[in-house]
DNA sequence: CCTTGTGAAGCGATTCACAGCG
DNA sequence: CGCTGTGAATCGCTTCACAAGG
């Protein structure tokens, strides 16, 4: 479903990895606001929610940044792992379509917070476009091209309905951009060196859905169709 | 982050294979909308996004529901899928945090489509309690347990600010529930036996900025910071 | 002959356990 | 002595390649 860069593990990053930085990084700022100033793979690891030899080999795909007996110096540690994500620069995101959903993406405080700034937001509605929200004005979904280009977005959120996004797609990547965040339920077909990150909600919580069911028929019943349970696969 | 379940392999489905299977109910549906009653694993594979061995690897842990040389009946593999993931009984679902991103929850269609219902709202602020939203009056937080308890609400999502996000959490539990879709950017601690999944916007972001930053260094320069790279993890 | 279902190989990530170092 | 950094063992998922079967 998101097609693997070419060489996404470059300088030896495993994906996984990176995908638990963020985590990292979250944890490092709380700890700094508290006025921590040196934590322990162990204790970073429990406010990550991660095991602390997760964490340690984690931290050494980026270096050795750690002091033996001591710790990680947390100030260092953010700047390192924000440099390593890519934190330190500024990027440019275009939120397309403006219903609940991108109207929520657009006043969302965690995306300011971090390097991230939302440059443009498109509808194809009339109705909305003209609209200022969080500051912006949304603009029609014709002028698409234009002002990812002219403002220098690099990563588009995706927030139409299903239908819209494989168009919406195709005409961002033909605009240059290669980095796509999708909420939109439906598999985007991109070409090689596009990165298409997903995120739907609704096959979250058919996986809580799952485990719930299973935990109550473990119970004892449950609270329905406990019936054709074990009696095999014959169709 | 995610607690693993004691028995999350019970049956011998594994976690990556639950995770596929609402991808794949996906696709079933949008083809039996087109009117198609049969389907390969090769065309089922490619309108998911994933390579048909691995299709086949996970619908053989549901049982034998293909026929060798014809493929797979689509909607006899929808109610399969649907009924592995629980999907043929009704959740009730509770949203706590009516902000922005609460509000695009209720409103979000993909939610009612598969066996949720919205069943309760649930918000601090007086401003907001009492309003309709989705066709349901935002209850105050002081109602959570009796309001869980009386709907019968087995999931809840928590769409708070971080700091309020861990408190709802621990009430909820409490109260019985243990599925928990987490949108606040905080890792909940939680006891055995309760599941937690997390959305965590920004994460997703830094994830996208991490490969986006990889490919403008490798194109030759890229936006900024193209300097200190290939210098070592020096201090 | 076609497509499923599956042993077996391959691969990446996690975990263990301890050597190395401040 | 304590904590990091890491080779080695392990685990689980993916992919291959083909036997089984309509």
């Amino acid at each position: 479903m998101i097609r693997r860069l070419p060489q996404a593990r470059s300088r030896g990053i495993p994906e996984a990895t990176v995908a638990r930085l963020p985590l990292y990084l979250r944890a490092l700022t709380a700890l700094t606001e508290r006025g921590v100033t040196t934590v322990s793979s162990e204790d970073l690891a429990e406010a990550a929610g991660v095991n602390s030899a997760k964490l340690r080999k984690d931290l050494s795909h980026l270096g050795s940044y750690g002091t033996r007996g001591v710790g990680y110096d947390v100030e260092y540690l953010i700047y390192q792992i924000s440099r390593e994500l890519g934190l330190t620069q500024d990027w440019a995101v275009a939120i397309v379509g403006v219903g609940n959903l991108g109207r929520a993406l657009a006043n969302y405080g965690g995306f300011v917070s971090r390097g991230f700034r939302v440059a443009a937001l498109f509808d194809s509605d009339p109705g909305v476009v003209g609209d200022h929200i969080a500051g912006l004005n949304v603009e029609h979904i014709d002028e698409l091209e234009t002002v990812i280009k002219r403002r220098g977005v690099s990563i588009v959120v995706i927030a139409t309905p299903a239908d819209a996004a494989q168009q919406v797609c195709d005409r961002v990547i033909a605009a240059g951009v290669t980095s796509i965040l999708n909420f939109a339920p439906v598999v985007l077909s991109v070409p090689d060196g596009v990165d298409v990150r997903k995120v739907d909600l609704s096959i979250e919580l058919q996986i809580l859905a799952f485990h719930e069911q299973r935990k109550a028929n473990r119970e004892g019943g449950g609270p329905a169709m406990a019936e054709d349970w074990q009696q095999g696969a014959s169709a």
